[in-house]
DNA sequence: CTCGAAGTGCCACCGAGTGACATTTCCTGT
DNA sequence: ACAGGAAATGTCACTCGGTGGCACTTCGAG
């Protein structure tokens, strides 16, 4: 019996370039996005920690065991795009051309970025709001953010080479910029996602690249 | 019957300045210092993981709900003087001249906690190879850093105020100076500690000030 | 239509962490 | 010195996240 509404098959084997999608990869999907859904639903509403797996596995209609085929931790079902987005982060990195400066690229992944967050500025302001509230997500925030330092220490040095000074110069700037950007969006999240957050992050890259010196 | 091997107790009453320690807190003491030493070298032989409190509370004498009245978690038995470490931070913080740029400020704190560093530096590379292997560890690191990251900002707003543009620069600044400095410690750690510490943190210091911009 | 594999459920288990309550141990006031 | 009481500890039972093993169902390919 079909735990969910099951959603029609794509005709197998009908268009040249159809995806292909039998009933098993469609119900693999539908079981995925149900959890995504149901999770974030109860976490709004009871609170992370109060959610017990048990609780979104039944409601889902799967087995605790089934659940951890689908995500690695609970903590998974609140950043389920992680592993997509810092692909198209890496993605900016390396289309730069080989003479951009770091701050210019970074400046052109805000402009792509910041747009992005700010039309789905509601979500993300409830989203952090949990975040912010829960200790064991915060942690995995912080993960996700490390990720993001150490592919743009990566692209640096793909540029600077990896000698002693070229590598701490790298790793430095890589944690300034993560820093910078991670303060710039609690700025944002706190202050419910009102102000315009491309030309704070462009500011930010700006104190960062001119200094804070200035008077 | 002695769990281990008992101190000598201070004499009670004794000198009129002396620290009144009764058999109860020098018997606390004890097993706060054991907790920790046992911990920490089960830990490097077998792995934070592959420990198990059950191991640590057999070896020390005590069970594992007494444990919990130490220690309110495993992974705080990594980061012992956290509190303190925060409160002497808070202290450079807060004993800054008035007039002090946030950069002045940090350069004293990193004069005062390098040398400190460099000293130690064999149990702090071992301590941080045992942190970057262990994702929870590098979670409790994380949160810490957040702290720091959360006092600076404050302390900067004290002297600047805390209207927007300024609360928002206050914690940008104080995003990058936290993102700088984990980022010249992981150096630090991962060469091995042979290099100078202060001496790189005021470099990292001085490009956020001046801006990384120079050619 | 059949055979094999992918997906799932069930069960038993582990380890971290908590609440309740009884028991021991030490400090303090007289 | 001794009694009363508070602090510290132990015991037990429990919750919850997470894992291994194995049987079973379901789907897809030939």
């Amino acid at each position: 019996m079909p735990r969910l509404s099951e959603e029609e098959v794509v005709e197998r084997s009908s268009g040249d370039e159809g995806k292909r999608i039998g009933r098993r990869e469609a119900r693999k999907r539908a079981t995925y996005a149900a959890l995504v859904t149901v999770a974030h639903r109860r976490f709004h509403e009871d609170g992370f920690d109060a959610t017990t797996l048990d609780d979104i596995c039944a409601e889902v209609g799967i087995s605790r065991r089934t659940f951890f085929r689908y995500f690695k931790s609970k903590e998974d079902l609140v950043f389920p795009n992680r592993a997509e987005r810092l692909e198209r982060f890496v993605q900016v990195l390396t289309d730069a051309p080989a003479d951009e400066n770091p701050f210019d690229t970074l400046r052109r992944a805000t402009r792509q970025f910041g747009p992005e967050y700010m039309a789905h500025r509601a979500q993300l302001v409830a989203q952090q709001a949990l975040i912010a509230r829960t200790p064991s997500l915060r942690a995995r925030e912080a993960e996700i953010d490390r990720d993001w330092e150490a592919v743009m220490a990566r692209a640096i040095m793909a540029r600077t080479g990896t000698e002693r000074a070229a590598a701490v110069r790298a790793r430095v700037i890589a944690g300034a910029c993560i820093g910078v950007i991670r303060a710039t969006m609690r700025h944002w999240f706190t202050t419910g996602g009102v102000e315009d957050l491309t030309q704070m992050g462009e500011d930010a890259l700006d104190c960062l690249e001119r200094g804070f010196a200035l008077e």
